[in-house]
DNA sequence: TCGAAGATTGTCT
DNA sequence: GACAATCTTCGAG
């Protein structure tokens, strides 16, 4: 149960997100951990990648991609909230869209927090929305330290042989050509083949 | 201070 | 497949 080490953030955001696949994100709660293995990432490249907001330059919005790798940036979208991991902050404001997790413990909170109508655990966290629902993540965690098990969010090592799927990103309208999505071949808890 | 837009999801047709 | 929900952020006036 070590937090993964900065240095493992800081490095490319393509390759932080094909590397951080198969990791252990856990979010603490009062006496019990909710944990959920990453199955399914987008990079977003920095002030070059038109579909990134750190296109935009740096704002108050975007400033945590602009400090220390490993921080979570979180931003609400619509009704829900999106979960980021900064990456290569050193040389530009990449992060990583965690996008989906097969949930590991503590389901019983996450069906209760999605109201699933059916016990299909595949539908817990096959989504950016639907993972931050079901781990309670807002933006109270905007700019939490994910390499300290101190914190209320971080991310584990896990050792594990992986077949990766690299394929163009989804959900937006710029820039949707790049392959930066990367999804472990296989799960069936990513959010889409 | 106001208006527009968004890396999504669930529901209805 | 199409659309509404809903709120924060940013840029313009």
């Amino acid at each position: 149960m070590i937090p993964l080490n900065r240095s493992f953030f800081d490095r490319k955001t393509e390759v932080v997100a094909r590397e951080i696949l198969g990791k252990i994100i856990v979010k603490k709660e009062n006496d019990i951990s909710l944990l959920g293995k990453i199955v399914e990432t987008e990079a977003y490249l920095g002030e070059h990648d038109p579909a990134a907001h750190a296109f935009a330059g740096r704002t108050k919005r975007t400033n945590v991609l602009y400090g220390l790798p490993g921080h979570a940036y979180v931003f609400r979208l619509r009704a829900y909230h999106c979960l980021n991991v900064v990456a290569e902050a050193k040389y530009s404001p990449g992060c990583v869209l965690i996008r989906a997790l097969e949930p590991l413990e503590g389901i019983n909170l996450m069906i209760q927090r999605r109201r699933l109508s059916d016990k299909n655990l595949v539908n817990l966290c096959n989504g950016p929305g639907k993972l931050c629902q079901a781990f309670n993540i807002t933006l109270n965690h905007y700019g939490c330290d994910l390499t300290k098990k101190e914190s209320e969010l971080y991310v584990i090592d896990n050792k594990e042989d992986l077949e990766i799927l690299v394929t163009p990103r989804i959900g937006i309208s710029k820039a949707t050509e790049w392959n930066q999505r990367y999804i472990i071949k296989s799960n069936p808890y990513v959010s889409k083949i």
